[in-house]
DNA sequence: AGTTTGACCCGGACGC
DNA sequence: TGCGTCCGGGTCAAAC
């Protein structure tokens, strides 16, 4: 389950191993994945080489010279750079050949992820109605106080809402209310100035350390593992047994229809 | 018009 | 072994 942090550690991958590379050819083997027209899709890309790799809230946004190639990894997509000589694996779905000889595949057991080309921007901001990066200046406490007065949706179902904020995922989530010690299921307009504050610097600190974290992914890449910018941070609540600082039984709940962790000692309303 | 809910995309895991 | 059912998460459309 990428979310920002994973899809930057991919990105800063592939960036040191694609980098200026050419595409020679271009073959899909699973439609579903490529939107929009599949002949234009391998025309338009064929001769671009990789010039810069972008994120935008988790879309991998890839400047070609002529154009951009955007993906989304939903819940398991994945690229592996191998040599064309490697056997295609049944989960690979799109496979772009490079002028080295080698390839860069997108492998996608659950088939969710997609790709399509759009056409170069220099300003992102409003990308597919985003909401402000996380780091980004505009991810403030007024803008928080603005955006959440009046929503009685739980504060987790909004920090899912890439309109509010763009990048945060079901893990990070749980990882970000329980570092401000709020219950999930509190309804978003009842977190006063201070928790926004905390709510702001948290999710910062949680998602950058996740990012220093996939560093160490970078480090250890081989091609034989998938570049899947999986995150080394040691969570504290999703998926965990214990509360970590008080060893209170985690509870596991569902919020907005997703599954939710939390420690109801360390976490209130 | 803003907010909320649900369908959808799939195959792996699990239960009978 | 085989079949049916459920699950998961981001996005978008539909409903409220």
């Amino acid at each position: 389950m990428p979310e920002l942090p994973e899809v930057q550690t991919v990105l800063d991958t592939l960036e040191t191993r694609i980098k200026d590379r050419r595409i020679s050819d271009v073959k899909i083997l699973y439609r579903p994945i490529v939107e929009g027209d599949e002949r234009s899709f391998r025309e338009r890309l064929i001769g671009q080489h990789f010039r810069s790799f972008r994120r935008r809230g988790k879309y991998l946004l890839f400047e070609m010279d002529d154009l951009t190639l955007v993906s989304h990894l939903r819940m398991e997509g994945k690229f592996f750079i191998l040599d064309e000589t490697v056997p295609i694996n049944k989960h690979d779905h799109v496979i772009f050949t490079l002028d080295d000889g080698m390839q860069f595949r997108y492998n996608d057991v659950r088939k969710f992820g997609r790709m399509e080309i759009i056409e170069k921007r220099a300003d992102y901001s409003g990308f597919k109605g985003l909401g402000p990066e996380p780091f980004d200046r505009r991810f403030s406490l007024p803008y928080c106080r603005k955006y959440l007065k009046d929503r009685k949706a739980p504060i987790k179902q909004v920090l899912l809402d890439q309109s509010f904020v763009a990048g945060i995922g079901n893990i990070y989530a749980d990882e970000i209310l329980f570092a401000i010690g709020t219950d999930p299921r509190t309804p978003a307009c009842d977190l006063d100035d201070g928790k926004l504050k905390q709510l702001i610097h948290q999710t910062r600190k949680i998602l950058k350390r996740a990012i220093e974290a996939g560093g160490t992914t970078i480090r250890s890449y081989t091609s034989s593992l998938g570049v899947t910018g999986r995150f080394q941070l040691k969570l504290k609540v999703h998926s965990m047994k214990k509360c970590p600082v008080c060893g209170t039984e985690i509870r596991k709940t569902r919020v907005g229809g997703r599954g939710t962790y939390y420690c109801e000692r360390c976490q209130r309303s």
